[in-house]
DNA sequence: TTTAAAAACATCGTATTGCGATATATATCG
DNA sequence: CGATATATATCGCAATACGATGTTTTTAAA
């Protein structure tokens, strides 16, 4: 597949002096680093599957997960994107029939945002995909998170 | 700063009949997903403060985590892109002075990347400040990560 | 061995998208 | 009221990941 003959000639484990960080160091970060992407990789698969970009689905969680209906800047806030950011990534989910959007009364600046039952329904079965992915990937992601714990700590 | 008004009107928490999953459910992997990125926007921008587009830097991890001089294809599987897609990143890396290629003598098709001086001395820092930025945030991720287990599980 | 198929890497054109700069409307403060 | 801050929106641009494709080298088949 991807090759990547083994080859380890100078074994001994004996981290020498400090010109740096031992590779094991790196490999342990490197592996958690992977299980993240793994989780986004999934996904971000999975919303495509249903015809969602990932920052679509984000927004969509994060807003189904507030109480009210939310603002832009707080799908800027959640998303840790700039505002105008989210305010394209907002236009773009009117336009596909995503949301809907309501001026406030009370600060006719901000915005209200609520999914439409299109997006309601196309949330509920990733949360239920994801839900289940979590229960696979979890302990893995718990195990690599852990191994980096007390490295270089002395 | 963000305004966001505190407003639950109809609280009452009868999570109705099954049309979708309840909002709580939305907000624990949406509080889960707001961690993932603070970790991730830390990273990049600590990368960033050293001069290292987030790739770099992950593929920099990636290279040095690995025992020998990995090939273009290892970066290409670590991180979860194309393979054009990682030796462009690769050949950039050359250009700015942080990757050594030289053709694999058994297999002349695979190229071995090493870092360069300046490039582990970046990434000795880096990774000092994430495993100090890692214990921070630790505790939060793991709280998140659990708060779904069972969710759903009925 | 000669030929065909696969693998590893590279190049080109393109589409997506996030941001800086900026604009507009509304709200708040002095 | 006038000045300033906030919330959202628009525009042009730059970065980058990918599909399509090409080249070289290795492996499998005939």
């Amino acid at each position: 597949m991807d090759g990547d003959a083994g080859e380890s000639q100078d074994a001994a484990g004996d981290e020498a002096a400090g010109e740096g960080l031992a590779r094991e160091e790196y490999a342990a970060i490197a592996a958690f680093r992977l299980e993240l992407r793994r989780f986004l990789a999934f996904s971000e698969a999975a919303a495509a599957k249903v015809g969602l970009p990932a920052q679509q689905h984000q927004a969509l969680l994060a807003i189904a997960g507030h109480d009210g209906p939310p603002t832009v800047g707080f799908v800027a806030a959640q998303l840790l994107v700039a505002p105008q950011t989210a305010a394209e990534l907002v236009s773009r989910m009117v336009e596909a029939g995503l949301l809907t959007k309501a001026a406030s009364p009370q600060d006719r600046r901000r915005v209200a945002l609520t999914p439409t039952p299109k997006a309601e329904a196309l949330l509920a079965r990733l949360t239920a995909a994801h839900l289940e992915e979590l229960r696979t990937l979890e302990p893995a992601l718990t195990k690599a998170l852990g191994r980096m714990r007390r490295r270089g700590d002395g």
